[in-house]
DNA sequence: CACGCGATTGAACGGCGGGTCAAGCTCGGG
DNA sequence: CCCGAGCTTGACCCGCCGTTCAATCGCGTG
C-alpha cells in the first residue's frame, strides 16, 4: 500500500472523531452538518463519509467517544490522590460545570444531554450510555469503599447505592447548571454534593477551602 | 365574522399544541414532521402554519405547553393529601418514569430531555425551563416547610437547599429509568427517593406499602 | 338567500444538506 | 523512475421538508 497504513488511518479515524465532538459541543446535535465537521477538522466533506458509513454512525461514535475522553480524565486525575476524601472531592469538582477554568470551552455535559435525547429511541445508543454511566457509578463507588475501609467513610448503605445515590445528585444538578439558572451556580451546586455527601458517608466538611 | 370565534380559534391552538406535544414525545423533536403534527391534529399541513408563525416556534410552545400540564397535575393530586408525608410521596410517585400504570404512553421525562437539549442554545427555552423548574421546586420546598411546621419532619437545613437537594435526586434518576437503564428501576428508584428524603427529613419510613 | 370573511386545503416552490462519484494526488515499493 | 493502491477532493444529484399561496369552503350576518 501507499501513505495508507493503519496508523494513518485510525489517526484520520480520531481526528474525524474529535472535530465531530468538538462541533456537536457548540452548535449540539441538531445544527451540526457533515461539512461543519470537516471544516473544523480540515478536510473535504466528501472525506468524512470515506471514513464514516453515514452521518448517524459518525456522531453516534462522536458521544461516546467524547464521554470516554471524559472518564478517562477524571480517572487518571483522581487516581493520584492519597485520601478517599480527596478522590471524592476532585471528583466532584471535575464534574461541576464550569468550575474550574482548565479544559474552559462549553461543556461535556451539553454532550451527555445530546446522548440522552438520542438513547430515548436507539437502543445502541442506549447500551453504551448505560456501559459508560454503570463505570462511572462504578469509579464513585469503589471510592466510597475505600474510604469506608479506611475509616474515613461510614454508613451502613450499601456502597454502590450511595454510589447511585451521589451520581444521580450530581448529574440531577449539573442540568441546573449547565442550563444557567440563576439559582444553582457552580459554587453551589459543588457545596450541595459536598454537604450531601458528607451527610450520607459520615464525615465532617472541613471549613471552607478554595 | 363567520365560524372563527375567539373560542374556536383558542381550541384549534390548543389542539395543535397538544398534538405536537404527542407528536414529539413519541418521535422526538429531531423526527418531528409539520406533516406528523398535522396527521395527528387531523389537519392540513398548511393549516399548522396558519396558527404558528414558523415550526420552531411551535415547538417551543408545545414543550412549555406539555410540561404545563404536568405541573398542573401533580399540583392537583398532591393538593388533596392530608398530611405532608402523603404529600410528599404521591410526589415522588408521580415524578418515576412508568410506575404508574395511569397515563401511560412514553414519559414526560422525555419532553423534559428535550427541553434541556434545547435550552443549551435557546436563551427564551431555557428561561422558560428555569421559571417551570422553580415552581417545581416551591412546590416541593411548600410541602418539606409544611412538613417542618407541623412536626412530621425535621432538619436544620434550609427547605430550598433540600427541596433542590430531592429535586435534582429525582432528575438524576429519572433520567436513567426513562432510559432504561437495567440496575435502576422505577421500584428502587422510588425507594431511594424515599430514603434519601427520610434521611435528609428526619422521618421514619413505613415498613413497605404497595 | 347572497355576501363576506375567517378557516382550511393541498399543490407547488425552493433550498438545504446527505450521500455519490469520477477524477486527481501522493507516496512507497519494485 | 514509474506504477498502483489508497487518500482526498469538490462538484453534482436527489429527496425531503418548511413555507407560501391561490383557491375553496361554510357559517353567521344583513
Amino acid at each position: 500500500m501507499a501513505t495508507g497504513n493503519a496508523k494513518a488511518t485510525k489517526d484520520r479515524h480520531r481526528e474525524i472523531l474529535d472535530a465531530a465532538a468538538r462541533v456537536i459541543t457548540e452548535r449540539g446535535l441538531a445544527e451540526t452538518r457533515i461539512s461543519d465537521i470537516a471544516e473544523q477538522a480540515g478536510v473535504s466533506p466528501g472525506l468524512i463519509l470515506y471514513y464514516f458509513d453515514s452521518k448517524d454512525r459518525l456522531l453516534a461514535e462522536a458521544l461516546t467517544f467524547a464521554n470516554d475522553q471524559f472518564y478517562l480524565r477524571t480517572s487518571r486525575e483522581t487516581r493520584r490522590m492519597a485520601t478517599a476524601r480527596d478522590r471524592l472531592r476532585r471528583l466532584v469538582e471535575l464534574s461541576v460545570p464550569g468550575l474550574l477554568p482548565e479544559y474552559g470551552r462549553l461543556d461535556e455535559w451539553a454532550l451527555w444531554i445530546e446522548v440522552w435525547v438520542r438513547a430515548l429511541r436507539d437502543a445502541d445508543m442506549a447500551k453504551d450510555r448505560e456501559i459508560l454511566d454503570e463505570r462511572w457509578r462504578a469509579q464513585l463507588a469503589d471510592i466510597i469503599r475505600s474510604g469506608v475501609s479506611s475509616g474515613e467513610f461510614s454508613s451502613d448503605t450499601d456502597a454502590d447505592e450511595l454510589a447511585l445515590r451521589i451520581a444521580s445528585l450530581i448529574d440531577g444538578l449539573a442540568i441546573q447548571v449547565v442550563l444557567n439558572d440563576s439559582t444553582v451556580t457552580p459554587e453551589r451546586m459543588f457545596r450541595t454534593c459536598m454537604e450531601v455527601a458528607a451527610h450520607e458517608l459520615g464525615f465532617e466538611l472541613e471549613p471552607a477551602s478554595a
